[in-house]
DNA sequence: CGTCTCATTGACACCCTTCAAACGAAGTGG
DNA sequence: CCACTTCGTTTGAAGGGTGTCAATGAGACG
């Protein structure tokens, strides 16, 4: 049925937090089943691998199986700013228009769900329940978006990596330690840091007995309450 | 048909953003057509007033007709997040769940139509025109809200200030002048500065010839192509 | 003309950035 | 198995942009 999806890795990242090394394009794909009821391809990205570009033609919907992707704008001068983490389950590249208003990379070698909007879009105009559950979703990241800016343009940098720890824990089911899948680089572009700021403000937390930092990847939780009122 | 809508201006704001002496219950009230295709009831509310709060009941969707509408969340210390100015035309107050994720107030004197939620979830159900239009308007928000993080994380105040000038002269028909109807702190709150900072900004853009300033209100913009420059 | 509110301007402090170097973990070749 | 390399992270020192505090100025209104 579905063939090959247009939308492809591009052959080079242009960024420079892409490693051109470990850059493949997405190899495996086949039919699966997505949870929104409609059948996609499966597709597998590479770490750093470019999912898809601004401003190329939005021709599918995604869903994360493993792994986690990161959805950004990046400004000429490489400044970037990472709008979400999607982690297995979540959606992303929901777009209004026919063009992606922001790049997605894979963050971790992962395997999405592409599902072509077309078919998507005649399915909720047909389907009421489908067509609520994908206003749903958009209504959702409008929420996260909103509580994002607050972040960004009122909070301090301690409050902020906070508040970024909090909301991973949350969202990796995980008693008191935390597996961070991504970079220095990407929190400080999700948080509107410098990796600098980052890690300093890291060992400032372990510092002061909040955290306590195993290799560069784990973090345990160790007062989950005062973390809790700091991103508050 | 439709009586009193339940969500009334608070007696008194909470912040000290809004002017006591300027806060007036929401006055007259009657039956309209929206663009949406529902009826709804027109209310006005008056420079500063409060149209509905964080965690209150989100019991409607709201579309300005005339004056301006802010859009924000406040953390406890008072600190603000402006996420979005509604103008005439603009749907405002859309939410997920039952209750409102943020603050709504009116930034001048201004008239709104009050959508009910209930019959229009129930109309979306059921006609799959007006879904897709309820979605497309979320999808539009949520594009503008990732340019708004792309602000409020990576540009300087100056770059904000030309965005934001930029960003209202294209909304607000006009050919070369601004009437900003906003106080500075609100413009503050929207792009994560200060006043002071805002401020100062403003007379550095006059300062090189960008703009013109008469009044507190008016802006003149005298060299379009250098601040759409700045503001990418 | 006085009062009130908001905006502007100044002086100073500080948080974060910038630039630079050292460190550590992971992978590679000898 | 161990030097060597490489990439990402951590740490340090210095500077700058923005915030804070405070005073002055300018419109709006009575």
């Amino acid at each position: 049925m579905h063939t090959q999806i247009s939308i492809l890795p591009s052959p080079a990242p242009r960024q420079p937090y892409a490693t051109a090394a470990s850059v493949q394009p997405g190899a495996r794909s086949g039919l699966v089943a997505d949870p929104l009821g409609l059948d996609g391809v499966k597709v597998s990205y590479a770490h750093n691998e470019e999912i898809f570009g601004e401003g190329e033609p939005a021709n599918c919907v995604f869903r994360v199986m493993t792994g986690v992707v990161r959805s950004f704008r990046i400004l000429a001068d490489g400044r970037r700013q990472i709008a979400e983490f999607s982690l297995p389950g979540d959606v992303f590249g929901l777009q209004a228009d026919d063009l992606h208003s922001f790049s997605a990379e894979a963050v971790t070698d992962c395997e999405v769900v592409a599902l072509r909007r077309a078919p998507l879009l005649e399915r909720a105009a047909a389907d009421g329940a489908m067509a609520h559950k994908l206003w749903a979703l958009t209504l959702h990241q409008l929420r996260r978006s909103e509580e994002h800016m607050l972040i960004l343009g009122r909070k301090t940098a301690c409050e902020r990596l906070a508040w970024f720890l909090m909301d991973m824990s949350e969202r990796i089911p995980a008693p008191d330690r935390l597996d961070l899948p991504m970079s220095r680089q990407d929190i400080a572009d999700f948080l509107g840091l410098t990796i600098e700021t980052v890690s300093r403000t890291m060992t400032q937390l372990q510092d002061e007995g909040l955290i306590a930092l195993r290799g560069r990847r784990w973090v345990i939780l160790s007062q989950r309450g005062a973390l809790l009122s700091l991103a508050a």
